[in-house]
DNA sequence: AGGGTTTGTGCAACTAGTTGCACAACCGGT
DNA sequence: ACCGGTTGTGCAACTAGTTGCACAAACCCT
């Protein structure tokens, strides 16, 4: 239950469209909460509906569509009350790993190669976020909001870092590995 | 589409019923990739209809129930295939960076607690794969299947190493933050 | 022998997320 | 004025995972 909670979340920070949010969910929030925009649209609705959002009324009313919303009180409210409640981390679920798992059982023909674009792009991941961090993070800022909106970007940054060196390392061996192509 | 291939995997290194099966998702194959027992028996029905496992015949045919499976070579075969297939990372989804996202403006009365909580699941987690690590992969052994395995392991002591510096970190810049309770 | 717990299998309903498509409006070029 | 691309909103159907419950057999306790 957490999609209408982030886009709670993104329209406090500003009152959007569903195409606004949609773009903002390719970036920023949508780093570790990502959503498409059938989704987005429907939940806006739902949202609507139980009124802790509204439209926006529109300058030009209704003319060439495209809906903003705003949080009302109750949103607010309710994201503060989802925001303290206590969460279990949800389990673990790694397509790659089990894909490691499976290749102890199979052979590993054909794994080294995905493993290495994934590599690819964890870097390239890794360079977007130090680069938004240099832009949005310069040393001097330190308002609570940018403490805590930087704390979260690092937690991405050192995830994919983590990938990375993960890779790097699960290459390295694969290396000295015969490349099988039937299990044991 | 995974858990079909984990079933496999988990049958192809040993036969099982469903209850066994799902008590090893709860644990080594469910450290990352965890499934409920009416997930595994509905997908065991599945698999058996489309001919990649079947049940073991019986010893005592059918008396208490009880029914194990094997993996059949169109089993294999398919699972050979989806390990060797690209495959895109999926989007991450954090419930936890979220709300510290979210926290960011309606504030961060509660989190703190949970944020601990978290602290303490994730050392006990890493405690429990070290011991792992120290009981299945000492020093000397060396076959592909052993190195693959401990690969995994080690993505998962990694992940958890990370987790638990980062909630650290996160903890003591919180201890410089006023608690607040409501947004900017 | 009766009664509670554990073992083992499974169905049904629900929730969240994904995929595929529809369609109107507007924008620019020819 | 028409045509094709982009912008913007949305429905419908499907897939994967979760939750809640049912029920039979076995085990073990008094």
């Amino acid at each position: 239950m957490s999609l209408p909670h982030a886009i709670l979340t993104a329209l406090l920070e500003k009152p959007s469209s569903g195409l606004e949010l949609t773009r903002r969910f390719d970036k920023s929030i949508g780093y570790f909460w990502s959503a498409t925009h059938q989704q987005i649209y429907r939940e806006l609705g739902r949202l609507e509906a139980e009124g802790l959002i509204r439209a926006l009324p529109a300058e030009q009313p209704a003319r060439g569509q495209k809906k903003s919303y705003e949080v009302l009180p109750a949103g607010r409210a309710e994201l503060a009350r989802w925001t303290a409640a206590a969460q279990d981390p949800k389990p673990q679920r790694d397509v790659l790993l089990l894909r490691l798992r499976a290749a102890a059982v199979v052979g590993t023909a054909g794994l080294k190669a995905d493993l290495r674009r994934h590599l690819e792009l964890h870097r390239r991941q890794l360079a977007e976020y130090r680069q938004i961090e240099e832009r949005d993070f310069p040393p001097g800022r330190d308002t609570p909001q940018d403490r805590l909106r930087h704390l979260v970007l690092r937690a991405g940054i050192d995830l994919e870092t983590f990938w990375t060196q993960w890779l790097t390392h699960a290459l390295a061996e694969f290396a000295e590995l015969p490349e099988t192509t039937e299990g044991p």
